[in-house]
DNA sequence: CTGAAAGCGCTTACAG
DNA sequence: CTGAAAGCGCTTACAG
């Protein structure tokens, strides 16, 4: 009998090699991703595998499972990103297992040794090496990029960043605003890239100059955007808003402005970008550009899942539509002004 | 070789076999519970099996996860305990897995067949029956309970709730605050209770009476910190101070107050619960009982993984300390009071 | 790049 | 109750 408890009729490396017309040998080099083995040859394994629906015999015990790979868990962005990924795995009876990237380069062994049935990296934490070791074991990866860089040929999930920054800004413009200065992400950081370009479309489509004073960048924190909205109500032609390329920055120069004597959004209306919970919270409740975090995540599940079930997805990069959320911290501008 | 990753030097059931003095079918026996081996011998094998730390291929190849369940992913404070549970399990290359306990009754069946090593519950998620349950499968339970309800006969972790309510309450009466009033959570969480308690005795201690109509509770939620807050304000002679449950009630009380004109802290002081990571950003920066949720998901691990390895921990309850975090919500109360 | 041969770790069926 | 023998599923080392 088998050597463990391999049940009545399940697929063996012999049946899959018989069917693939190859040897065990063969066989057990395209599930283990050892090299040497035709690229033909490794598909037609790989078909039969899928066919067969093989399993190892130790994976018959061991619940199949989801990977998430944070770059750091400090991200305010991850609980909102879990929970999207949990729903879809739960309603698959998927267990869902995580990983800090910035706990060391050893993270990776550590995944393949768990063998999860795709791997989702967040904010970029994969990169070309660690997505080529994946597609080795034969382990699909799929990018969720809600702070950018995007990895070519790596499947990925975003936000519709460059409408958010044109929407927006466009909202501030409407309200009469001309003197809107932004606090953008760090240079490389794609997505903050995109809400500025954004931005500059609103501002150029509008005809209204964008003074090289009243554009900032820095850090997606909180003391980027105390220290800017500073620097910026301290000018002699301060604006009358400002959009911020996070919500973070968006607290920040609510503080700035409660120390300046300004408030919002009276004297300043400030706009973010995320909508996370505490958004609404925040005193004035902050209208800011909403990423469908749990959307996003709930996307990246069901292409991982896809890929990892060997089928074809529609399309290899998805992208996620962000609402302007209208709360409380924008209004016209001062008549001043 | 091997017949799968099996490492160098790592014990196998014929080593197992020899150090027994028996042959290795015998073994194989005694490992899976089979009938027809003599209870001398059987005991004489399992005891060269524990310690020679033998593993099955299989469990080697699986790497040993730590599985927590929370009731619901919208916790804010499932993301700080994660921290703690993470940093624990990486530095012993230990995976991470989660659940909701809120996706159905089913997420028992989906944790006994991932096998982790122990599970941690948040939230009092899991109930006696999922004790008992896991206890059988000899995988330990420990709870994790920030908002109470201690199952006894659990290992759990938790923090000074009642020393939390002290030191908040004192800190407002040693500003010169006589009417303070107290928001609480649902009666049925002990934690809120406690926190209660530890207000009504910094007042008694104080000799300063607790007025009926500034004493209220609800749902830890911010809406719940809004409606108090406005009948609060509303009320004829209004307190100077409110000590809420926790962080989000606060941050009603912020909206409240705003509402009806008030500045805080000038007019109304205000204490909140937790010290999640938004009471530093909110505006002002919220004063609050830090709650070590970090340090409290590392100690549950900690608690977890020496459970598991089949030690006894010093003590089976755990309470972590709670500091008063001043910030800028509270000062004096205005001079008229 | 491929597979026949050897071998590993474990289990089963069965003889004693 | 015990273990020699056979066999299973998989992998490795190596010859072609």
């Amino acid at each position: 009998m088998a050597r463990r408890g391999r049940r009545r009729g399940e697929t063996t490396v012999a049946t899959v090699a018989r069917l693939a017309g190859v040897s065990a040998p063969t066989v057990s080099k395209v599930l283990n991703g050892h090299p040497g083995v035709a690229a033909e040859t490794r598909e037609r394994v790989e078909r039969v595998l899928r066919e067969q629906d093989y399993r190892r015999p130790d994976a018959v015990t061991q619940a199949p499972m989801l990977e998430v790979a944070f770059q750091a868990l400090e991200s305010h962005l991850a609980i909102e990103i879990m929970r999207g990924v949990a729903q879809v795995a739960g309603a698959r009876q998927l267990a869902v297992g995580f990983t800090e990237t910035a706990s060391g380069p050893g993270w990776l062994d550590q995944v393949l040794r768990r063998r999860p049935v795709a791997v989702i990296a967040v904010y970029g934490a994969a990169m070309r090496r660690e997505h080529a070791r994946l597609a080795a074991s034969g382990i699909p990866l799929v990018a969720l990029d809600p702070t950018g860089e995007p990895v070519h040929s790596v499947p990925s999930v975003g936000a519709a960043n460059w409408n958010g920054g044109l929407t927006a800004t466009r909202h501030l413009l409407e309200l009469g605003h001309r003197r809107i200065a932004m606090i953008g992400g760090p240079p490389g950081f794609l997505a903050a890239r995109a809400r500025l370009d954004g931005f500059r479309a609103a501002m150029d489509a509008a005809g209204v100059p964008v003074e090289a004073q009243l554009l900032r960048s820095g850090t997606l924190s909180y003391e980027d955007g105390l220290r800017h909205g500073r620097d910026l109500l301290a000018l002699s032609a301060p604006p009358t808003a400002v959009f911020c390329c996070n919500d973070l920055l968006a607290l920040g120069v609510y503080e700035a402005a409660r120390r300046a004597g300004r408030r919002v959004p009276e004297d300043l209306s400030v706009v973010g970008f995320d909508d996370l919970e505490f958004a609404r919270w925040s005193g004035p409740a902050l209208t800011t550009v909403r990423q469908p975090l749990a959307e996003m995540g709930a996307a990246a599940a069901e292409l991982a899942l896809t890929l990892a079930a060997g089928d074809t997805p529609p399309r290899l990069r998805i992208e996620l539509a962000t609402d302007l959320i209208l709360r409380s911290s924008t209004t016209s501008p001062p008549v001043a002004a």
